[in-house]
DNA sequence: TTTAACTCTGTACTTAGGTACGGGGTTTAT
DNA sequence: ATAAACCCCGTACCTAAGTACAGAGTTAAA
């Protein structure tokens, strides 16, 4: 049993990160003794570790917290995932788009002799 | 010259996203006669139509602002510009490392047999 | 023992890019 | 002439995911 200042430091988040995830539902508040200090099992630091890992694969809080009220139900969890994965592919695609339109802008830098007029200002205008 | 109503109108944009813009320094302030209504010229219109686009290609109110105060200098846009293009590159290369990591996560849903456990949550554990 | 370090709660602040609203004055259409 | 529609300013609110801080109580170390 950890103090919060402990499991922080474990899992290299800030204690204020902790009690914020609380308050928002993600985790349940732990045993608090006589004194009000807040004291941490495995459970609740390997749901923090979950949290984590989630949050790298973009997924946000509120879906975060949906996948873990889906208790392994793997329907759930896999069309939930395919959304993301569609989301992510549409953004991918947005800017692969933009790529192009700035990269074909700043090719067209390089071959630019006139220094005060700008063919990226140009196009946007 | 029309009022910030019209303007808005044309441009397909809310008043207050004009005099927003203005408080953020990205417009001027135009002249406002004895009642006080702004009155705008197409110079105003112009520059507006220019953050929108600006802003379709990603670019931030932020750096739209250094953008029109380089006002043309080409070699000052052109590595705005590329440093746009690295940030947007970087950002698919990090979308597509997800992509691939859910999509394969997916896949092993699809295979999997028993509903009361999904390989995804299984993973994130 | 006393002081540093820890924890508690609740509230406010942060960034980005706006949106909404209240209370007032002005203009335009009928 | 009067009501609808417009405009002003300033402030508060919104989302997301936290961070910071004030004021109080608790615990641990020197």
């Amino acid at each position: 049993m950890k103090t919060i200042g402990k499991l922080a430091k474990e899992l290299n988040v800030n204690i204020e990160t902790i009690r914020f995830y609380e308050k928002k539902g993600l985790i349940e508040q732990p045993i608090k003794p006589e004194n009000g200090y807040r004291l941490y099992n495995n459970t609740i630091a390997n749901q923090l570790r979950f949290i984590a890992k989630a949050k790298a694969l973009g997924f946000t809080l509120k879906e975060i917290s949906s996948l873990m009220k889906m208790d392994g139900d793997c329907n759930q969890v896999e069309s939930l995932s395919l959304l993301k994965l569609e989301i992510i592919r549409n953004k991918i695609a947005d800017l692969q788009h933009l790529e192009k339109v700035i990269s074909e802008m700043t090719n067209s830098c390089k071959t630019n002799k006139d220094q005060t007029n700008c063919p990226i200002i140009d196009s946007l205008k």
